[in-house]
DNA sequence: TAGTGGTCTAGACCACCAT
DNA sequence: TGGTGGTCTAGACCACTAT
Protein backbone atom coordinates (compact mmCIF):
# COMPACT_ATOMS: atom_id res chain seq x y z
CA UNK A 1 0.00 0.00 0.00
CA UNK A 2 0.89 3.49 -0.55
CA UNK A 3 -1.38 5.87 0.58
CA UNK A 4 -1.91 6.72 4.42
CA UNK A 5 -5.29 4.87 4.41
CA UNK A 6 -7.83 6.11 6.99
CA UNK A 7 -5.45 8.68 8.22
CA UNK A 8 -4.83 10.62 4.99
CA UNK A 9 -4.33 13.84 6.93
CA UNK A 10 -2.72 13.95 10.77
CA UNK A 11 -2.58 11.04 13.69
CA UNK A 12 -0.46 8.03 12.80
CA UNK A 13 -2.46 4.66 12.29
CA UNK A 14 -0.86 3.62 15.62
CA UNK A 15 -2.49 6.07 17.59
CA UNK A 16 -5.71 5.46 16.19
CA UNK A 17 -5.28 1.90 17.30
CA UNK A 18 -3.98 3.02 20.24
CA UNK A 19 -6.44 5.18 21.32
CA UNK A 20 -9.47 3.07 19.46
CA UNK A 21 -7.95 0.38 22.15
CA UNK A 22 -7.84 2.87 25.12
CA UNK A 23 -11.61 3.94 24.90
CA UNK A 24 -12.53 0.46 24.98
CA UNK A 25 -10.29 -0.43 27.97
CA UNK A 26 -12.19 2.74 29.92
CA UNK A 27 -15.57 2.34 28.78
CA UNK A 28 -15.40 -1.78 30.21
CA UNK A 29 -15.85 -3.24 26.39
CA UNK A 30 -12.98 -4.95 27.28
CA UNK A 31 -12.27 -5.59 30.70
CA UNK A 32 -10.00 -6.14 33.40
CA UNK A 33 -8.34 -9.75 32.61
CA UNK A 34 -9.79 -9.60 28.73
CA UNK A 35 -7.85 -10.22 26.10
CA UNK A 36 -6.93 -7.91 23.22
CA UNK A 37 -7.34 -8.76 19.68
CA UNK A 38 -4.26 -10.31 18.45
CA UNK A 39 -1.45 -7.89 16.78
CA UNK A 40 -2.13 -10.19 13.48
CA UNK A 41 -5.75 -9.86 14.01
CA UNK A 42 -5.36 -6.02 14.44
CA UNK A 43 -3.21 -5.16 11.31
CA UNK A 44 -6.03 -7.21 9.28
CA UNK A 45 -8.50 -5.08 11.21
CA UNK A 46 -7.30 -1.61 10.27
CA UNK A 47 -5.18 -2.64 7.10
CA UNK A 48 -1.63 -2.03 8.40
CA UNK A 49 1.21 -3.67 8.87
CA UNK A 50 1.51 -5.83 11.24
CA UNK A 51 4.51 -3.57 12.82
CA UNK A 52 1.91 -0.76 12.73
CA UNK A 53 -0.79 -2.78 15.43
CA UNK A 54 2.39 -3.65 17.24
CA UNK A 55 3.18 -0.51 18.34
CA UNK A 56 -0.13 0.57 18.85
CA UNK A 57 0.05 -2.06 21.94
CA UNK A 58 3.68 -0.86 22.87
CA UNK A 59 1.97 2.49 23.80
CA UNK A 60 -0.32 1.07 26.13
CA UNK A 61 2.40 -1.08 27.65
CA UNK A 62 3.62 2.16 28.22
CA UNK A 63 0.91 3.62 30.28
CA UNK A 64 0.51 0.63 32.06
CA UNK A 65 -3.13 -0.42 30.73
CA UNK A 66 -1.98 -3.95 29.20
CA UNK A 67 0.05 -6.64 30.19
CA UNK A 68 1.60 -8.06 27.09
CA UNK A 69 2.86 -12.22 27.29
CA UNK A 70 5.15 -13.58 25.42
CA UNK A 71 3.24 -16.78 23.78
CA UNK A 72 -0.11 -16.13 25.04
CA UNK A 73 -1.50 -12.64 24.05
CA UNK A 74 -2.12 -9.34 25.59
CA UNK A 75 -4.50 -8.82 28.67
CA UNK A 76 -5.98 -5.93 30.44
CA UNK A 77 -4.33 -5.17 33.08
CA UNK A 78 -6.71 -4.42 36.72
CA UNK A 79 -5.97 -1.32 38.95
CA UNK A 80 -5.03 -2.74 42.64
CA UNK A 81 -5.18 -1.77 46.40
CA UNK A 82 -2.39 -0.17 47.77
CA UNK A 83 -0.29 -1.63 50.73
CA UNK A 84 0.12 1.57 52.51
CA UNK A 85 2.65 2.23 55.24
CA UNK A 86 3.09 5.05 57.31
CA UNK A 87 5.21 6.06 60.17
CA UNK A 88 3.12 3.95 62.73
CA UNK A 89 4.52 0.70 61.43
CA UNK A 90 7.74 1.37 63.91
CA UNK A 91 5.63 2.04 67.42
CA UNK A 92 6.25 -0.36 69.93
CA UNK A 93 2.67 -0.71 70.85
CA UNK A 94 1.72 -2.29 67.44
CA UNK A 95 5.15 -4.32 67.59
CA UNK A 96 3.68 -5.59 71.36
CA UNK A 97 -0.24 -5.83 71.16
CA UNK A 98 -0.42 -7.63 67.35
CA UNK A 99 2.80 -9.59 67.63
CA UNK A 100 2.85 -8.95 64.20
CA UNK A 101 5.43 -7.06 61.67
CA UNK A 102 3.83 -4.06 60.00
CA UNK A 103 3.99 -5.69 56.83
CA UNK A 104 2.30 -8.82 57.73
CA UNK A 105 -0.33 -6.29 59.50
CA UNK A 106 -1.18 -4.87 56.57
CA UNK A 107 -1.29 -7.60 53.94
CA UNK A 108 -3.29 -9.63 56.35
CA UNK A 109 -5.38 -6.37 56.72
CA UNK A 110 -6.38 -6.96 52.62
CA UNK A 111 -7.25 -10.85 53.14
CA UNK A 112 -3.99 -11.87 51.89
CA UNK A 113 -1.06 -13.75 52.77
CA UNK A 114 2.42 -12.13 54.33
CA UNK A 115 5.69 -13.75 54.12
CA UNK A 116 9.36 -12.25 54.50
CA UNK A 117 12.76 -14.21 53.59
CA UNK A 118 15.74 -12.63 54.94
CA UNK A 119 17.78 -13.41 51.70
CA UNK A 120 21.73 -12.67 53.53
CA UNK A 121 23.32 -11.10 56.48
CA UNK A 122 26.82 -9.99 55.54
CA UNK A 123 29.12 -8.01 57.54
CA UNK A 124 30.56 -4.79 55.17
CA UNK A 125 32.08 -1.51 55.00
CA UNK A 126 29.15 0.99 54.66
CA UNK A 127 28.48 2.54 51.52
CA UNK A 128 29.19 6.66 51.63
CA UNK A 129 25.33 7.32 51.26
CA UNK A 130 24.88 5.35 54.36
CA UNK A 131 27.88 5.92 56.42
CA UNK A 132 26.69 9.26 56.22
CA UNK A 133 23.55 8.57 57.64
CA UNK A 134 24.74 6.28 59.89
CA UNK A 135 27.26 8.97 61.11
CA UNK A 136 29.94 6.93 61.26
CA UNK A 137 33.25 7.02 59.53
CA UNK A 138 33.25 4.19 56.53
CA UNK A 139 37.22 3.90 56.64
CA UNK A 140 37.10 1.92 60.32
CA UNK A 141 33.64 1.20 61.36
CA UNK A 142 32.15 -1.67 59.56
CA UNK A 143 27.86 -2.14 59.35
CA UNK A 144 25.53 -5.50 59.08
CA UNK A 145 23.82 -5.35 55.92
CA UNK A 146 20.31 -7.56 56.30
CA UNK A 147 18.19 -8.15 52.74
CA UNK A 148 14.86 -9.07 53.66
CA UNK A 149 12.00 -9.49 50.70
CA UNK A 150 8.66 -9.04 51.05
CA UNK A 151 5.79 -11.01 50.02
CA UNK A 152 1.82 -11.52 49.70
CA UNK A 153 0.20 -13.99 48.36
CA UNK A 154 3.81 -15.16 47.31
CA UNK A 155 4.10 -12.37 44.77
CA UNK A 156 7.21 -9.92 45.90
CA UNK A 157 5.94 -6.48 47.01
CA UNK A 158 9.28 -4.79 48.62
CA UNK A 159 12.56 -5.09 49.13
CA UNK A 160 14.49 -4.08 52.12
CA UNK A 161 18.11 -3.78 52.73
CA UNK A 162 18.77 -2.95 56.49
CA UNK A 163 22.46 -1.40 57.57
CA UNK A 164 23.14 -0.80 61.43
CA UNK A 165 26.62 -0.55 63.15
CA UNK A 166 28.34 -3.38 63.81
CA UNK A 167 29.26 -2.65 67.60
CA UNK A 168 25.82 -2.11 68.09
CA UNK A 169 24.25 -5.52 66.66
CA UNK A 170 27.58 -7.61 67.48
CA UNK A 171 26.52 -10.47 69.34
CA UNK A 172 22.34 -10.11 68.65
CA UNK A 173 20.01 -12.12 66.30
CA UNK A 174 20.08 -8.61 64.09
CA UNK A 175 23.51 -9.78 62.94
CA UNK A 176 23.67 -13.50 62.48
CA UNK A 177 19.78 -14.85 62.83
CA UNK A 178 17.69 -15.19 59.75
CA UNK A 179 14.75 -16.35 61.52
CA UNK A 180 13.34 -12.66 62.82
CA UNK A 181 10.70 -10.87 61.96
CA UNK A 182 11.09 -7.39 60.79
CA UNK A 183 8.77 -6.70 64.08
CA UNK A 184 10.79 -7.55 66.27
CA UNK A 185 14.15 -6.09 64.86
CA UNK A 186 13.45 -3.15 66.71
CA UNK A 187 12.53 -4.83 69.86
CA UNK A 188 16.36 -5.64 69.79
CA UNK A 189 17.65 -2.37 69.07
CA UNK A 190 16.21 -1.13 71.91
CA UNK A 191 17.94 -4.13 74.25
CA UNK A 192 21.04 -2.22 73.26
CA UNK A 193 19.70 0.92 73.96
CA UNK A 194 18.61 1.98 71.28
CA UNK A 195 14.95 2.91 71.30
CA UNK A 196 13.70 3.94 67.74
CA UNK A 197 11.97 7.85 68.83
CA UNK A 198 12.04 9.61 65.81
CA UNK A 199 12.47 8.40 61.89
CA UNK A 200 13.18 10.17 58.57
CA UNK A 201 12.16 9.00 55.64
CA UNK A 202 13.39 10.07 52.17
CA UNK A 203 11.24 9.05 49.51
CA UNK A 204 11.47 9.53 45.56
CA UNK A 205 10.62 7.03 42.94
CA UNK A 206 12.32 5.77 39.59
CA UNK A 207 11.81 2.87 36.66
CA UNK A 208 13.27 -0.10 38.09
CA UNK A 209 16.29 -1.51 36.84
CA UNK A 210 16.37 -4.33 34.68
CA UNK A 211 17.29 -6.56 37.72
CA UNK A 212 15.04 -5.07 40.25
CA UNK A 213 12.06 -5.58 37.40
CA UNK A 214 13.47 -9.23 36.82
CA UNK A 215 13.55 -9.95 40.50
CA UNK A 216 10.14 -8.46 41.89
CA UNK A 217 9.05 -9.45 38.55
CA UNK A 218 7.43 -6.01 38.01
CA UNK A 219 5.77 -5.51 34.76
CA UNK A 220 6.37 -2.51 32.11
CA UNK A 221 5.67 0.72 33.13
CA UNK A 222 5.55 0.34 36.71
CA UNK A 223 7.65 2.48 38.57
CA UNK A 224 9.10 1.51 42.04
CA UNK A 225 9.32 3.71 45.16
CA UNK A 226 12.65 4.26 46.90
CA UNK A 227 12.35 5.03 50.46
CA UNK A 228 15.37 5.54 52.71
CA UNK A 229 14.53 5.12 56.23
CA UNK A 230 16.90 6.63 58.83
CA UNK A 231 15.91 5.16 63.02
CA UNK A 232 16.84 7.56 65.46
CA UNK A 233 16.98 6.82 68.89
CA UNK A 234 16.14 8.18 71.72
CA UNK A 235 19.00 10.83 72.72
CA UNK A 236 18.85 11.95 68.53
CA UNK A 237 21.23 9.62 67.41
CA UNK A 238 21.08 7.50 63.88
CA UNK A 239 21.53 3.75 64.63
CA UNK A 240 19.70 2.36 61.48
CA UNK A 241 18.64 2.25 57.71
CA UNK A 242 17.27 1.02 55.85
CA UNK A 243 16.43 0.90 51.58
CA UNK A 244 12.67 0.15 50.72
CA UNK A 245 12.38 -0.99 46.90
CA UNK A 246 9.11 -1.29 46.10
CA UNK A 247 6.53 -1.93 43.62
CA UNK A 248 4.50 1.59 43.19
CA UNK A 249 1.59 -0.22 41.71
CA UNK A 250 0.96 -2.12 44.91
CA UNK A 251 2.90 0.51 47.56
CA UNK A 252 1.83 3.42 49.08
CA UNK A 253 3.02 5.37 52.38
CA UNK A 254 0.95 7.58 54.35
CA UNK A 255 2.65 9.30 57.22
CA UNK A 256 0.56 11.78 59.33
CA UNK A 257 3.43 14.23 61.55
CA UNK A 258 2.77 17.27 63.20
CA UNK A 259 4.28 20.49 62.07
CA UNK A 260 6.71 22.12 63.90
CA UNK A 261 7.02 26.03 64.34
CA UNK B 1 21.01 -10.61 4.86
CA UNK B 2 19.30 -13.74 6.32
CA UNK B 3 21.80 -14.33 8.92
CA UNK B 4 21.78 -13.55 12.45
CA UNK B 5 25.42 -11.92 11.35
CA UNK B 6 27.07 -11.41 14.85
CA UNK B 7 25.31 -13.47 17.03
CA UNK B 8 23.67 -16.61 15.36
CA UNK B 9 23.19 -18.20 18.58
CA UNK B 10 21.40 -16.18 21.44
CA UNK B 11 21.76 -12.61 21.80
CA UNK B 12 19.48 -10.63 19.60
CA UNK B 13 21.42 -7.83 18.15
CA UNK B 14 19.58 -5.03 19.25
CA UNK B 15 19.94 -5.93 22.78
CA UNK B 16 23.69 -6.05 21.79
CA UNK B 17 23.71 -3.01 20.81
CA UNK B 18 21.77 -1.22 23.77
CA UNK B 19 24.94 -3.20 25.51
CA UNK B 20 27.26 -1.48 23.78
CA UNK B 21 26.00 2.11 24.46
CA UNK B 22 25.42 1.45 27.38
CA UNK B 23 28.73 0.19 28.61
CA UNK B 24 29.94 3.53 26.38
CA UNK B 25 27.64 5.77 28.56
CA UNK B 26 28.52 3.84 31.95
CA UNK B 27 32.41 3.84 31.44
CA UNK B 28 32.08 8.14 30.47
CA UNK B 29 33.35 7.10 26.76
CA UNK B 30 29.74 8.86 25.88
CA UNK B 31 29.39 11.77 28.60
CA UNK B 32 26.17 13.50 29.83
CA UNK B 33 25.05 15.73 26.70
CA UNK B 34 26.97 13.69 24.13
CA UNK B 35 25.46 12.56 21.25
CA UNK B 36 24.73 9.26 20.06
CA UNK B 37 25.90 7.99 16.80
CA UNK B 38 22.32 8.26 15.03
CA UNK B 39 20.69 5.36 14.01
CA UNK B 40 21.05 5.12 10.33
CA UNK B 41 24.87 5.30 11.59
CA UNK B 42 24.30 2.44 13.77
CA UNK B 43 22.96 0.12 11.33
CA UNK B 44 25.42 0.64 9.18
CA UNK B 45 28.26 -0.13 12.30
CA UNK B 46 26.49 -3.23 13.12
CA UNK B 47 25.21 -3.84 9.95
CA UNK B 48 21.56 -4.54 10.58
CA UNK B 49 18.40 -2.56 9.13
CA UNK B 50 17.62 0.91 10.72
CA UNK B 51 14.69 -0.51 12.61
CA UNK B 52 17.07 -2.73 14.45
CA UNK B 53 19.60 -0.05 15.95
CA UNK B 54 16.49 2.19 16.79
CA UNK B 55 14.91 -0.48 19.16
CA UNK B 56 18.43 -0.80 20.80
CA UNK B 57 17.87 3.33 21.11
CA UNK B 58 14.25 2.90 22.11
CA UNK B 59 15.73 0.19 25.39
CA UNK B 60 18.27 2.79 26.36
CA UNK B 61 14.93 5.45 26.66
CA UNK B 62 13.19 2.85 28.76
CA UNK B 63 15.85 2.74 31.07
CA UNK B 64 15.92 6.61 31.56
CA UNK B 65 19.98 6.97 29.71
CA UNK B 66 19.33 9.14 27.16
CA UNK B 67 16.58 11.61 25.50
CA UNK B 68 15.55 11.61 22.22
CA UNK B 69 14.81 14.45 20.09
CA UNK B 70 12.62 14.26 16.77
CA UNK B 71 14.89 16.06 14.18
CA UNK B 72 18.30 16.38 16.14
CA UNK B 73 19.76 13.35 17.92
CA UNK B 74 19.76 11.32 21.13
CA UNK B 75 21.78 12.59 23.47
CA UNK B 76 23.29 10.83 27.32
CA UNK B 77 20.98 12.32 29.74
CA UNK B 78 22.37 13.43 32.90
CA UNK B 79 21.67 12.60 36.76
CA UNK B 80 19.78 16.06 38.39
CA UNK B 81 20.10 16.70 41.67
CA UNK B 82 16.78 16.55 43.72
CA UNK B 83 14.41 19.54 45.15
CA UNK B 84 13.81 17.57 48.56
CA UNK B 85 10.17 18.91 50.25
CA UNK B 86 9.86 17.85 53.93
CA UNK B 87 7.14 18.77 56.62
CA UNK B 88 8.94 21.82 57.65
CA UNK B 89 7.39 23.37 54.32
CA UNK B 90 4.17 24.04 56.20
CA UNK B 91 6.25 25.87 59.46
CA UNK B 92 4.80 29.06 60.31
CA UNK B 93 8.29 30.62 61.20
CA UNK B 94 9.84 29.34 57.64
CA UNK B 95 6.45 31.25 55.84
CA UNK B 96 7.35 34.31 58.42
CA UNK B 97 11.23 34.61 58.28
CA UNK B 98 12.13 34.25 54.83
CA UNK B 99 8.84 35.47 53.02
CA UNK B 100 9.47 32.88 50.70
CA UNK B 101 7.45 29.69 49.73
CA UNK B 102 8.48 26.49 50.39
CA UNK B 103 9.19 26.02 46.79
CA UNK B 104 10.65 29.31 46.23
CA UNK B 105 13.00 28.47 49.26
CA UNK B 106 13.79 25.22 48.07
CA UNK B 107 14.64 26.05 44.23
CA UNK B 108 16.86 29.21 45.12
CA UNK B 109 18.95 26.97 48.11
CA UNK B 110 19.91 25.30 44.64
CA UNK B 111 20.70 28.89 42.84
CA UNK B 112 18.08 28.26 40.20
CA UNK B 113 15.31 30.47 39.72
CA UNK B 114 11.57 29.66 41.21
CA UNK B 115 8.59 30.73 39.57
CA UNK B 116 4.60 29.84 40.57
CA UNK B 117 1.69 30.27 38.55
CA UNK B 118 -1.23 29.87 39.09
CA UNK B 119 -3.42 28.59 36.61
CA UNK B 120 -6.92 28.60 37.64
CA UNK B 121 -9.18 28.97 40.44
CA UNK B 122 -12.56 27.80 40.23
CA UNK B 123 -15.96 26.51 42.40
CA UNK B 124 -16.47 23.45 42.44
CA UNK B 125 -18.23 19.77 43.94
CA UNK B 126 -15.45 17.97 45.32
CA UNK B 127 -14.79 15.05 44.14
CA UNK B 128 -15.20 11.60 46.26
CA UNK B 129 -11.56 11.69 47.31
CA UNK B 130 -11.48 15.04 48.62
CA UNK B 131 -14.92 15.30 50.05
CA UNK B 132 -13.67 12.14 51.67
CA UNK B 133 -10.36 13.53 53.25
CA UNK B 134 -11.92 17.19 53.66
CA UNK B 135 -14.84 15.19 56.48
CA UNK B 136 -17.57 17.12 53.71
CA UNK B 137 -20.79 16.12 52.14
CA UNK B 138 -19.99 16.08 48.63
CA UNK B 139 -23.62 16.34 47.76
CA UNK B 140 -24.48 19.69 49.37
CA UNK B 141 -21.21 21.46 50.23
CA UNK B 142 -19.07 22.88 47.21
CA UNK B 143 -15.24 23.69 47.39
CA UNK B 144 -12.62 25.94 45.99
CA UNK B 145 -10.14 24.48 43.24
CA UNK B 146 -6.71 26.04 42.79
CA UNK B 147 -4.49 24.61 40.45
CA UNK B 148 -0.89 26.06 40.56
CA UNK B 149 1.95 25.21 38.19
CA UNK B 150 5.68 25.49 39.88
CA UNK B 151 8.90 26.52 37.93
CA UNK B 152 12.42 26.25 38.44
CA UNK B 153 14.48 28.29 35.72
CA UNK B 154 10.91 27.94 33.61
CA UNK B 155 11.12 24.16 33.73
CA UNK B 156 7.64 22.69 34.99
CA UNK B 157 8.66 21.19 38.13
CA UNK B 158 5.16 20.36 40.13
CA UNK B 159 1.71 20.91 39.71
CA UNK B 160 -0.39 21.72 43.42
CA UNK B 161 -4.38 21.17 43.02
CA UNK B 162 -5.54 22.57 46.44
CA UNK B 163 -9.03 22.02 47.12
CA UNK B 164 -10.74 23.88 50.70
CA UNK B 165 -14.47 24.29 51.59
CA UNK B 166 -16.11 27.28 50.13
CA UNK B 167 -17.25 27.80 53.47
CA UNK B 168 -13.76 28.87 54.59
CA UNK B 169 -12.29 30.41 52.05
CA UNK B 170 -15.26 32.29 50.96
CA UNK B 171 -14.12 36.50 50.59
CA UNK B 172 -10.65 35.70 50.98
CA UNK B 173 -7.67 35.85 48.33
CA UNK B 174 -7.74 32.20 47.90
CA UNK B 175 -11.00 31.79 46.04
CA UNK B 176 -10.21 35.17 43.94
CA UNK B 177 -7.11 35.88 43.86
CA UNK B 178 -4.45 34.86 41.56
CA UNK B 179 -1.86 37.27 43.13
CA UNK B 180 -0.79 34.56 46.72
CA UNK B 181 2.30 32.62 47.04
CA UNK B 182 1.94 29.47 48.05
CA UNK B 183 3.67 30.51 51.76
CA UNK B 184 0.89 32.83 52.42
CA UNK B 185 -1.69 30.04 52.08
CA UNK B 186 -1.74 28.87 54.93
CA UNK B 187 -1.10 32.26 56.55
CA UNK B 188 -4.89 33.68 55.14
CA UNK B 189 -6.37 29.87 56.55
CA UNK B 190 -4.88 30.79 59.90
CA UNK B 191 -6.72 34.31 60.07
CA UNK B 192 -10.23 31.81 59.53
CA UNK B 193 -9.40 29.66 62.42
CA UNK B 194 -7.26 27.30 61.12
CA UNK B 195 -3.86 26.87 61.93
CA UNK B 196 -2.16 24.12 60.28
CA UNK B 197 -0.89 22.02 62.89
CA UNK B 198 -0.59 18.38 61.54
CA UNK B 199 0.02 17.02 58.18
CA UNK B 200 -1.31 14.37 56.27
CA UNK B 201 0.76 12.96 53.08
CA UNK B 202 -0.55 9.93 50.97
CA UNK B 203 2.73 9.50 48.24
CA UNK B 204 2.55 7.07 45.98
CA UNK B 205 4.56 7.03 42.13
CA UNK B 206 3.09 6.12 38.69
CA UNK B 207 3.99 6.84 34.74
CA UNK B 208 2.58 10.17 33.71
CA UNK B 209 -0.80 10.21 31.62
CA UNK B 210 0.22 11.66 28.25
CA UNK B 211 -1.41 14.82 29.17
CA UNK B 212 0.50 15.40 32.06
CA UNK B 213 3.82 14.01 30.13
CA UNK B 214 3.44 17.34 27.56
CA UNK B 215 2.27 19.61 29.95
CA UNK B 216 5.19 19.19 32.41
CA UNK B 217 7.74 18.09 29.47
CA UNK B 218 8.64 14.92 31.03
CA UNK B 219 10.90 13.21 29.35
CA UNK B 220 10.05 9.41 28.87
CA UNK B 221 10.97 6.86 31.39
CA UNK B 222 10.55 9.29 34.49
CA UNK B 223 7.54 8.76 36.56
CA UNK B 224 5.50 11.22 38.74
CA UNK B 225 5.09 11.00 42.32
CA UNK B 226 2.09 11.67 43.54
CA UNK B 227 1.39 13.52 46.86
CA UNK B 228 -2.20 13.65 48.51
CA UNK B 229 -1.49 16.41 51.22
CA UNK B 230 -4.67 16.71 54.04
CA UNK B 231 -4.05 19.93 55.92
CA UNK B 232 -5.18 19.13 59.37
CA UNK B 233 -6.09 22.25 62.35
CA UNK B 234 -5.70 22.57 65.89
CA UNK B 235 -9.13 21.08 66.40
CA UNK B 236 -8.26 17.94 64.33
CA UNK B 237 -9.94 18.73 61.49
CA UNK B 238 -8.87 18.84 58.09
CA UNK B 239 -9.34 22.11 56.00
CA UNK B 240 -7.54 21.65 52.67
CA UNK B 241 -6.29 19.09 50.41
CA UNK B 242 -3.66 19.65 48.31
CA UNK B 243 -2.47 16.72 45.07
CA UNK B 244 0.53 17.51 43.94
CA UNK B 245 2.29 15.77 40.72
CA UNK B 246 5.94 16.01 40.84
CA UNK B 247 8.43 14.70 38.20
CA UNK B 248 10.23 11.92 40.63
CA UNK B 249 13.61 12.47 38.90
CA UNK B 250 13.63 16.30 39.51
CA UNK B 251 11.82 16.26 43.47
CA UNK B 252 12.01 14.12 46.28
CA UNK B 253 10.37 14.14 49.86
CA UNK B 254 12.05 14.33 53.11
CA UNK B 255 10.10 13.52 56.10
CA UNK B 256 11.07 13.90 59.62
CA UNK B 257 8.49 12.65 62.20
CA UNK B 258 8.26 11.46 65.86
CA UNK B 259 7.86 7.76 66.13
CA UNK B 260 4.15 7.69 68.29
CA UNK B 261 4.30 4.48 71.60
C1' DT C 1 18.72 21.88 2.59
C1' DA C 2 20.90 18.06 4.90
C1' DG C 3 20.41 15.15 8.63
C1' DT C 4 17.81 13.55 12.31
C1' DG C 5 14.06 10.78 14.43
C1' DG C 6 8.82 9.10 13.48
C1' DT C 7 6.12 6.10 11.05
C1' DC C 8 5.11 2.51 7.95
C1' DT C 9 5.15 -1.75 4.68
C1' DA C 10 5.10 -6.78 3.58
C1' DG C 11 7.12 -9.95 4.27
C1' DA C 12 10.36 -13.64 7.33
C1' DC C 13 11.98 -16.76 11.08
C1' DC C 14 12.36 -17.62 16.14
C1' DA C 15 10.66 -18.37 21.04
C1' DC C 16 7.02 -19.29 23.98
C1' DC C 17 2.57 -21.25 25.52
C1' DA C 18 -1.49 -23.89 25.55
C1' DT C 19 -3.89 -27.68 23.75
C1' DT D 1 0.75 -28.15 16.74
C1' DG D 2 -1.27 -23.66 15.96
C1' DG D 3 -1.37 -19.22 17.64
C1' DT D 4 0.91 -15.76 20.19
C1' DG D 5 4.43 -12.23 20.82
C1' DG D 6 9.83 -11.13 19.74
C1' DT D 7 12.93 -9.88 16.40
C1' DC D 8 14.45 -8.59 11.98
C1' DT D 9 14.99 -6.90 6.89
C1' DA D 10 15.33 -3.33 3.20
C1' DG D 11 13.37 -0.36 1.79
C1' DA D 12 9.94 4.27 1.81
C1' DC D 13 8.00 8.87 2.97
C1' DC D 14 6.98 12.38 6.62
C1' DA D 15 8.14 15.80 10.42
C1' DC D 16 11.34 18.27 12.85
C1' DT D 17 15.80 20.86 13.73
C1' DA D 18 19.67 23.12 12.57
C1' DT D 19 22.46 25.57 9.35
Amino acid sequence: MREVATNPDKEPASRTIERDLRRRIEDGDLAVGDRLPSERNLAEQYGVARNTAREAIRLLAEQGLVTIRHGSGVTVRGKTRLLRFGSERYARTLRQETGLSPFRAEVSRQGREASVDCRSITRISPPAEIAERLQIDPETETVVRRENWYYADNEPMQVGVTFAPWSIVEGTPVADSAQMGKGSLYARFEERGHAITTIREEVTARMPTPDEAKGLRIPDAVPVLEVTHTGIDQNGAPFEVTIFTMRADYNGLDYRMPVED
